[in-house]
DNA sequence: CTGGACCTTCTCGTTACGTCAACTTCTAGC
DNA sequence: GCTAGAAGTTGACGTAACGAGAAGGTCCAG
């Protein structure tokens, strides 16, 4: 009782073209092919794709399936690892739909937590924060501000607004993580914080050393930090050290003991 | 301030040839190009690369990231649009996470709700579904058992329980569907049954009608029901169902008045 | 012997880039 | 001015799992 490939392919629900996709890639071989081309498959065959399908459905890519039927040597192993792939990326989703959950409020207007703009706050405020900085660290540190082409006067109202719902769910993403016990030197905060980084010099050409000088900003200036605390009462200290370990772990900041 | 694509990609996280790339395809374009051909990027297409990282975190394709940057029109219907697949994605994979966890126990024997082979245990008891049938339906119906090459007689002993194991797991998905409430005609269960034909003809080379006559069995006779209810108690009826839909809607079986 | 159904082997397109390869350009040091 | 090295450029191929379409061979019924 041998099939043809339509056969197949309607017992299967599959194309003819998948059948011929995996006779290429070696998943399912034909039980022989006729002189003329012709593939035709036998009940041993209809087994196996019975497997394969099985496998697919779980989304085990076709390579690891071909593995697993093969060698069947630790298709339980193989299929432990995809399990938690599986729930690894079943966890990210939960935390990206709660993130465009908080967007879409945002943007419709139905959260009004913080009605400052918050890089463009940090813009607004540009001559208080280089005093701050320059009563901290000494002239150089806020040496940056001086040019011009450092503010924002080019941009659009609309980008302003922009600017601003994008640094308050920057904040929220963040305040995410530091309630959830992330450790802000992690991974994962050091990425959310380059984002952080990058809307910083949106505003203000800032090198690693005036970046981690920003670390004591929005802890010890008022203003910054109460609207950084408007979002989350106990995001400053946490930002402050996630700030630090940005500038040193990722732009290659040496803790200065007094150099320049 | 113009920044190279080196220095926008240390302040991006980026690779150079990925900013290459968004500039191929027209997602984010530098200021300008230099007639040397090297790019040059400002603050505005830093704050642009600000919202495409954000939203490619929450996995929103690139095109529709530029329609969304681009023409803001319904940014907003979009990213609810967007949610929707998100949720249904991963209550996806919920559902694949079972089906993995019913797997690997079922795989490592510990769970053994059914020492009874499934498909093999059908093909142990052809005479008597051949006798079911006739008496149901007449010769006709039995005349597909006359094959010897029906048999599973080649098949190794690893394959006898391989085959039975997929038949159980594929028996309680199938009982999984009917506790949720999921119509036996619907598309869902439909491509679910459709490996529930596949097992079928392993065995026994059925066209539209004979499967279709299959139905009754599962209700009618002991030992498939017995067998049946062993997984799920509620099966059988709900399984008849579904294999006559299957017949009809899947295999373009026309409802017989006595035909043949 | 002809039409239609079915089969075959290319080949390109999809997504979001990684990874060479081959070349040009800029910059710094001698 | 020369040269090395860093940084830039444009192709072009590879990835996963096929879909779509082109161009052509094969089989079967009327």
């Amino acid at each position: 009782m041998e099939h043809s490939i339509s056969e197949v392919a309607r017992m299967s629900g599959l194309t003819s073209r998948t059948l011929r996709h995996y006779d290429d890639i070696g998943l399912l071989r034909p039980v022989r092919t006729a002189s003329n081309g012709y593939r035709w498959y036998g009940r041993r065959e209809l087994l196996r794709l019975q497997r394969i399908l099985f496998l697919r459905e779980l989304d085990v890519p076709l390579a690891q399936i071909g593995r697993i039927l093969d060698g069947d040597r630790d298709g339980v192993a193989a299929l432990r690892r995809h399990r938690a792939d599986l729930v690894a990326h079943r966890d990210r989703l939960e935390e990206i739909i709660a993130t465009v959950d908080r967007t879409i409020a945002d943007l419709t207007g139905q959260a009004h937590l913080s009605e400052e703009e918050f890089f463009t706050g940090l813009s607004a405020r540009r001559d208080d924060l280089r005093r701050d900085l320059e009563a901290r660290y000494g002239a150089a540190a806020g040496e940056h501000f001086t040019g011009a082409d450092t503010v924002t006067g080019g941009w659009t109202r609309e980008e302003h607004e922009q600017a601003a719902a994008q640094g308050r769910r920057l904040l929220r993403r963040l305040s995410e993580a530091r309630s959830s016990g992330t450790a802000p030197g992690s991974a994962a905060v050091l990425d959310l914080m380059s984002e952080h980084y990058q809307g910083v010099r949106l505003l203000w050409p800032a090198d690693a050393a005036a970046y981690h000088a920003l670390a004591d900003v929005v802890t010890g200036n008022p203003n910054q930090r109460a609207m950084i605390e408007e979002i989350d009462p106990l995001l400053p200290p946490w930002l402050a050290d996630a700030i630090r370990a940005y500038a040193v772990r990722r732009l290659g900041y040496v803790p200065a003991r007094g150099r320049e």
